[in-house]
DNA sequence: AAATGATGTGGCAACGATGCCACATTGCTG
DNA sequence: CAGCAATGTGGCATCGTTGCCACATCATTT
């Protein structure tokens, strides 16, 4: 009855295709795979018809089979930060290039969350998993289960697994260097981490340019505070309050550079003639407020594709010896850093 | 030999469980998902052994046993633009809630990527589909396929799909006539496109706005720049340059704005009083630079969380109305814009 | 003419999870 | 005590794709 050319609902599968082109699944399979041997004149035949029904093949069914998948599984900790942003676009770009899906998570830096998709990323047998971990369990875990794994940005597996990250240490040092030599003396230190490598490599940076220039480090000039642009503002505003105000600011990332930034609005101060400005970490509107803000560079699109390219290093050769890939950064001078005032 | 108690080194499956602990898969199935009769204590045994052994299920298999999945895709023009990273994040949040995976994919604003993109969906068999389209073509397919579909930000189906889109015609209108309000006659507009309802409505919002305030539309005003930042700082440059400057700059979006912005800068021109600016589309620097910019906030974490809710809407009710959902979109009034200086 | 290789085709058993069905074993009720 | 529902359990087919294998059919070689 609905047996013979019902006017299919469900979508096409390759039993379908093969029925209307009047052969076997397996020739079927063969024609439009090209794999094995198949009569010329039946492949343009099958591949007519299954264009002609709208055949895609169901790629679980494929990856079921065939005990590996195309896709890989991304997690960062905040889309909305553009450094994140990027960082995923970087991705996005190689990973169509070679074949791969991308399943984008943002675990918007809670361990919890972080966990969940790495189990979501197991279910869905993922080739390969790049991460900006926020805890060190979830390599661990991962690795346990065999995937490969990229941390990025920062590291937490220490050696365990492959590993693309910024130098952070060296940037950090020069960008305190460049505020030394213009003759600061009291730089703060506004930070929001240092148990991640990028928070005490930056960190360990600035205390190794102090100590470099003879020049002892101020413990109520470090100010810890949280990863949002609110808490760093408030924060700055309290530093920028003081009566003994340091002459420059160093801000650890891009967030709390708009913190500061904020802050120094909201107190009528000049940048740089009452304080200097500097941040780790480009944004685009650094070098559209007036001054400029000077500022490391992270080619966070290139961090993104040199992670991509490891994973599919780690895919191909899962035995090979573990890496970590270390990028430059540039630092770039703009109007927010000057020498300081006389007193 | 090594059937028996071998350390596995695939992954464990359902079998492995069920072996372990020592009752039949179907037994295993339904301890594990809570279906149908099990002993309690044959529960806790099954799933402290599930535990044991790190056993996630196969995703892939499951969806293809069931013949539906958890995963919807998403596509946007470019993560790298903070309106679309603030929509995948806004899309993101309610799809984890909702245990939903996200597939997410840049297309780069190409039409071929586009339409990859799409067959990429259907091989993975999505349960719905959230696009910022860039041709028609993407939703008569995706419908043609009887996927689920919601077009955001802007659409191309006519009524054929639900949408979830911003009040253009109306916030251009608004946005145009608070200039008129303070006095500009020459009021110049930058448009990188006008083909999609965005571009459309928001030209049309433009010229109704001119219209009503009796105002002839000067067609040298107009100027259609491409979808980048340098584009439209070239431009921008040439049109400021002129004898006869128009006396504010109406940009269609937060990249245009972004080029003139620069643009202002290149020549040293005062914003506002040599030159009022406004953008459709707020960005987190509008609010960082001196004068702030004039500037239709249009809430993207909305938009995408809004159009998640469509989505989950159609899935559920498959053949219900098709909607078309309108936001609204609030003006933000900065220091950009100031009554023009008396020639 | 028989043997060999190249070219083509179809049958069928997996991949892992699930849910229907048949079959036990209870504890009740009429 | 037959009859029956409630509670448990295992067997097995199935989802769509793939690739191995067996089996044709031909042309070419010994």
């Amino acid at each position: 009855m609905d047996e013979v050319d019902a006017p299919l609902l469900r979508r096409a599968t390759i039993k379908d295709v093969a029925k209307a082109a009047g052969v076997s699944q397996s020739t079927t399979a063969r024609a439009l795979s090209g794999e094995g041997y198949v009569a010329a004149t039946v492949r343009e035949r099958v591949r007519a018809v299954a264009e002609d029904l709208g055949y895609v093949p169901h790629a679980m069914a494929s990856s079921l089979r065939k005990q590996q998948s195309r896709s890989i599984g991304v997690l960062v900790s905040d889309l909305r930060n553009p450094f994140y942003a990027d960082f995923a676009a970087g991705i996005a770009r190689g990973a169509r290039q070679h074949g791969y899906t991308m399943i984008l998570v943002d675990d918007r830096g809670d361990a919890a969350e972080e966990i969940d998709a790495a189990k979501a990323f197991v279910g869905m047998r993922v080739a390969g998993v790049i991460v900006t971990p926020v805890s060190a369990e979830i390599s661990t875990y991962l690795l346990r289960q065999h995937i490969p794994i990229v941390e990025a940005d920062r590291t937490f597996s220490n050696g365990a697994a492959d590993a693309v990250v910024v130098d952070n240490a060296t940037a950090s040092r020069r960008l305190s260097d460049h505020l030394v030599s213009l003759g600061h003396r009291r730089i703060a230190l506004l930070i929001d981490e240092t148990e991640w490598t990028t928070g005490a490599d930056r960190f360990a940076g600035y205390m190794r340019s102090l100590e470099d220039s003879g020049l002892a480090p101020d413990p109520t000039l470090l100010v810890p505070v949280g990863s949002d642009v609110g808490d760093a503002r408030r924060a700055a505003v309290d530093l920028l309050a003081r009566r003994d105000r340091p002459t420059a600011v160093f801000s650890a990332n891009n967030i709390l550079a708009e913190g500061v930034w904020r802050a120094a609005g909201d107190l009528g101060l000049r940048v740089p003639d009452d304080v200097s400005i500097v941040s780790f970490d480009d944004a685009a509107w650094m070098s559209m407020v007036t001054p400029g803000m000077t500022a490391v560079a992270q080619d966070a699109v290139a961090l993104g594709s040199a992670a991509l390219t490891r994973l599919l290093g780690r895919i191909d050769v899962p035995a090979g010896p573990i890496e970590t890939v270390v990028l430059d950064a540039q630092i770039l001078p703009r109007g927010s850093t000057a020498a300081p005032r006389k007193p």
